[in-house]
DNA sequence: ACTCAACAATTCAGTAAAGGTATGAATGTT
DNA sequence: AACATTCATACCTTTACTGAATTGTTGAGT
């Protein structure tokens, strides 16, 4: 295969039909010039250029080499630059994993800053739970995770982004709590809740979300009547929409609610209030190699 | 700039993830290979694989070089192949030169006979008079020509490719001729013509054609009277669509006559038969370069 | 905790390739 | 006919690449 110098050797005498002039545009002399020409000749097994002592002309095959020689050319110039942007942070991409509720709070925030201070780079985003992203921070398929705080991996580390508080969902104008009940936008005791049917966050997916409610319910002396599981906040809402009983959600998630759920504030006292507190954290990989991410992760430090 | 060797290392360390095993793919010893990619690393100032003793890795920067890198090496391939298939004449670019009549009896034929002995080299067509195909080949800008049998410029060779006859071309049910009519289809002598208005082409641009109407008329002692000058066949032909007068025209070109011309055979007799012979040649350059050209000379000689 | 196996990095010597200088050969020009 | 121009060749020096042997490091197994 002929290499990249005889490339642009053949290029410089392709423009210049002349080869002392090539040489002087390539900063070498004459003879090597001419030699390095004879091995692309040879290389590519045909003449390039006729030529005499007296004039220098390309061959059909020689015109056949110059677009395609030049287009390689620019290739390799416009991949160094590109392999030096994305080194050096300007440019790259970045995989971020999220969790359903962070995709509507966090996450939009985070685009919006990101996209201002880091143009260039660009977002691969993952709709994931917790224990997902962190698996994927460990492998390297996910570079940044929004996510909640979890027994985190060695080489994972994460620092807090946002809090929020557990909500009570309930089926609109339900007659479940019978004469407990609250007008609508009241805040609710959590004992109202002792023995109904309680939607439940899944043990494993959602272990954060469910050992939370457990505590909740410990703590205000209520009685959790598990009657269903799932592992995402829309799920559950769809089983309260149904009035298939209650469930808590993160305050956040009341924007994307679906009709027919109403949503109370727990009563904070008693302790409640200090227990009742949802974190959201954002993990990376100490040892990422990708430059775009530290980048990103300096712009976060400033809001 | 890193060199093509280095992005095929690459490649290939990148593909197996394993130094050893990319060695043994290049055909290398596995210090070398390490060497080149370090010094691939140092072209590009940035690392491109995350590598201890147990495990290789591609960065940030060494992902966005592999779909590059085997961009380039493709088309460094395809290149090198495109090259060899021009200069073996499979693959090319002819430029015919040709007159408008030739480019409506032996153009035709040449192309589709081209197009099916020599799949994949394209024609490049240029309806030139026979003086500027001359000044065309010698230059290099006309690989072929269509042309009269005008005086051959050095370098440049041709060989008899058609023959055809002049024919009279007359405003249709025209009284020009008066009493010397002929019916429709008729051939007619020369000698009806005298004196009468003569569409003639010019000595510069058409010097074959009108020289040989001279002789015509001088061998059959009629006087040429000639009212208008023009260089190409149809312009000639919408004079005498007009009625400005009569012409002779080579007998291919009654195939693209516009409508109100009739045509009549010249009357060969008294010698006029064989000087009414109208050459087309085939002409060029003697030391062409393009491959195509050659074979398609070639496979002329077939035909 | 120690040894072993795997694997990339380093060292060193030999060789191939690239560049420079001087010169030759061919072809127009004065 | 002498000269200028220009590409090719010969020869030497320097650079860079290669392979063999070796080292260093890191998990895995006992």
């Amino acid at each position: 295969m002929f290499s990249l110098p005889q490339l642009e050797a053949f290029v410089a005498v392709a423009e210049e039909l002349h080869f002392g002039a090539a040489a002087e545009r390539l900063n070498m002399t004459q003879p090597p010039l001419s030699r390095q020409i004879q091995m692309l000749e040879k290389k590519l097994g045909t003449q390039l250029f006729g030529r005499t002592s007296r004039k220098v002309e390309l061959t059909a095959a020689g015109a056949t080499l110059l677009p395609r020689a030049r287009q390689i050319l620019d290739m390799c110039i416009k991949t160094d630059l590109d392999v030096r942007r994305v080194s050096s942070g300007e440019a790259g991409a970045i995989t971020v994993g999220y969790t359903a509720i962070a995709g509507q709070s966090a996450l939009p925030v985070m685009l919006r800053r990101a996209a201002e201070g880091m143009p260039g780079v660009s977002f691969v985003l993952r709709e994931l739970v917790s224990t997902d992203q962190m698996d994927g921070l460990v492998k390297g398929s996910v570079d940044i995770g929004l996510l909640r705080p979890i027994v985190a991996r060695p080489g994972v580390v994460s620092r807090p982004l946002m809090q929020d508080r557990l909500v009570v969902a309930l089926p609109e104008g339900s007659s479940l709590l019978g004469n407990m009940a609250a007008p609508k936008g009241e805040p609710l005791p959590l004992g109202s809740l002792d023995r109904l049917p309680l939607l439940m966050y899944s043990t494993k997916e959602a272990r954060y979300f469910h050992d939370l409610v457990l505590r909740l319910f410990a703590s205000a002396g209520a009685h959790a009547n598990i009657t269903q599981y799932a592992s995402q906040v829309p799920a559950l809402l769809a089983f309260v929409q149904a009035g298939l009983g209650v469930t808590l959600v993160p305050a956040s998630a009341m924007a994307f609610a679906p009709a027919g759920v109403e949503f109370h504030e727990i009563d904070g006292r008693h302790g409640i209030q200090e227990l009742n507190r949802v974190d959201l954290e954002l993990a990376w990989n100490e040892e990422t190699a990708n430059p775009a991410v530290l980048r990103l992760l300096r712009l976060i430090e400033t809001f």
